[in-house]
DNA sequence: TTCAAAATTGTCATATAGTGGAATTTTTGA
DNA sequence: TCAAAAATTCCACTATATGACAATTTTGAA
């Protein structure tokens, strides 16, 4: 059993309520001192009512409870995210061995593919990362399951985040197709809308290709188009600044990418500019890199 | 007792794992199966493992149940700014009305902060609004109860954000500094960083007071450079950009209000341009509106 | 400090959450 | 189409969540 009562009674002390005031209308008195005391656990429902009389949501409850840090499921999501960022294979090979371990505790496939998706972070960051915990099918596995759930939640979606760059280019396509299909209905809910923003972000700057392919012709001007609509339909919302200065940027890179290089450079400046006027230094210092190198491979192969 | 069952199955089925894999560690089969047809409720230890199991936080699980929608807590805050946005007077009675007869029928305080919220709200409406159910003192008891509670969460924020604009200034200036510090726990959960983010600005634009009091003589340089310092300690982020642009705008208004005209234009004007380039058009009217609401009122001080 | 009122805890009765395994239904695949 | 296997439900039983009320502790006003 959680010792989520004692957290109850914090915070029910804090907005200075009685136990009485609490449990009326809801459960009893004496039942409600025991849960707060751990002597108990407590049904779901109760507690949705108890919460609800406190003005308190489920996850502000649970923030509380954890010491303010974030649910199970983020925060794992953060560690794999930071080991990737900071090129820590040994920590990420930590991360899946714990993940391959549930799978093979639970049977429950999406252990499988946590650890799936660290694997193939862990061999961007270091080619020998793959073990024999990685079967050649197993990538098919993991998008078969993406295709099968017809509801993408924020798991889904963070877990196509983290795969999505070692798939094949149509298999992009289609997945990201279907995450925005199937996982429209949270938007409006913050912290999903969030993560398909990402999707789609990662999906463009994935069709556009790495700069060091910028010669070849390009295919994508259609599928580009399509996710850019999907984008402007998602952060349609004015306040969405920083989607708004990303797509600029990267309306830029496709036009650059196309052919009409001067307008691209145009926009993108533009954008960086808008981050330099804000202040947003280190985002501003990323997007110019990003055009120097572009301009630096163009110039290149022009010769 | 709530069906919460159904939900979970729909859920279940849609992600292909079974009922065995879905127990197994956590309760019993025959258990689960009872509580998804909704012959039994669960309890809160229990649902936790599932929902972990199921990677699914509460808030998004609760959310796919309510049919996606938010919770009621931020349901409720959100029907009655919607009806004080649309100077709806009679729906605000209304909403008040619920939360009277809740605070009568439990004794819970906090259905009276509501009632007394919306009361306030309703009074800027119409200023026909207050009947017997509001008194004089009921004000010090709110204010009195926002100073006791030790955590800030969301509901006391947005409480206060509802209240703040019919408060004495005194009040407004310690009660915001408050808010800021008991709040400062959540800054990494954005529901309430959101929140807090909004009680800062309302308290600067509180400030700086109304268009037609410019000329008088102004005194909060102090305190509105705390605040300020305190909103870019929190929207540190380089990627809150709606923040910065909105600070930028008011920063102007500052320069504008303490004398300093021509610096003050420049700032709002830059604030207008970005909002422009962004084509986050109907903010970048609302800047230009409020600029020249302040620049024709100055026009007309100074003849 | 004292004492009555308010708030909380303890005790015991009972309703119901939760288990194990047999029975039933659904799915699978030859 | 039909067994065999897998998944789910049913049923009898146990553990524990929850309620009623008495006992105890805390609060706060005099």
């Amino acid at each position: 059993m959680v010792a989520y009562g004692k957290t109850l009674r914090k915070i029910r002390k804090q907005k200075g309520i009685t136990l009485k005031e609490l449990a009326d209308g809801i459960c009893s008195i004496s039942f409600l001192s025991k849960f707060e005391r751990t002597d108990s656990d407590i049904t779901l429902g109760l507690m949705t009512s108890v919460l609800e009389k406190l003005m308190l949501s489920f996850d502000e409850f649970l923030y509380i409870h954890h010491d303010f840090q974030p649910n199970k499921l983020e925060q794992f999501f953060k560690s794999v995210n930071t080991a990737y960022m900071n090129r820590n294979a040994k920590l990420l090979k930590e991360l899946k061995n714990e993940e391959m371990k549930k799978w093979k505790r639970y049977g429950v496939e999406t252990y499988h593919w946590n650890a799936l998706m660290i694997m193939m972070l862990g061999q961007i960051v270091d080619e020998q990362f793959i073990d024999e915990d990685f079967e050649e099918n197993d990538i098919r596995l993991l998008s078969d399951y993406l295709f099968r759930v017809e509801v993408w939640g924020y798991y889904e979606l963070a877990l196509y985040n983290g795969t999505l760059l070692l798939l094949e280019t149509d298999m992009v396509i289609m997945l990201s197709r279907t995450a925005y299909q199937k996982s429209n209905r949270f938007k409006d809910f913050n912290k999903v809308k969030d993560a398909i923003t990402t999707v789609l972000f990662n999906t463009i700057i994935y069709l556009l290709g790495p700069v060091n392919r910028f010669h070849e012709e390009f295919t994508y001007q259609k599928e580009i188009g399509e996710f850019i609509s999907y984008l402007e339909n998602l952060a349609l919302s004015e306040e969405n600044l920083l989607e708004r200065v990303h797509l600029l940027q990267l309306k830029g890179v496709y036009d650059i990418r196309t052919g009409n290089k001067e307008e691209g450079v145009v926009k993108i400046n533009h954008s960086i500019q808008i981050l330099k006027d804000l202040q947003s230094t280190k985002m501003a210092n990323n997007f110019e890199q990003y055009l120097q190198q572009i301009l630096s491979y163009l110039k290149n192969t022009q010769l």
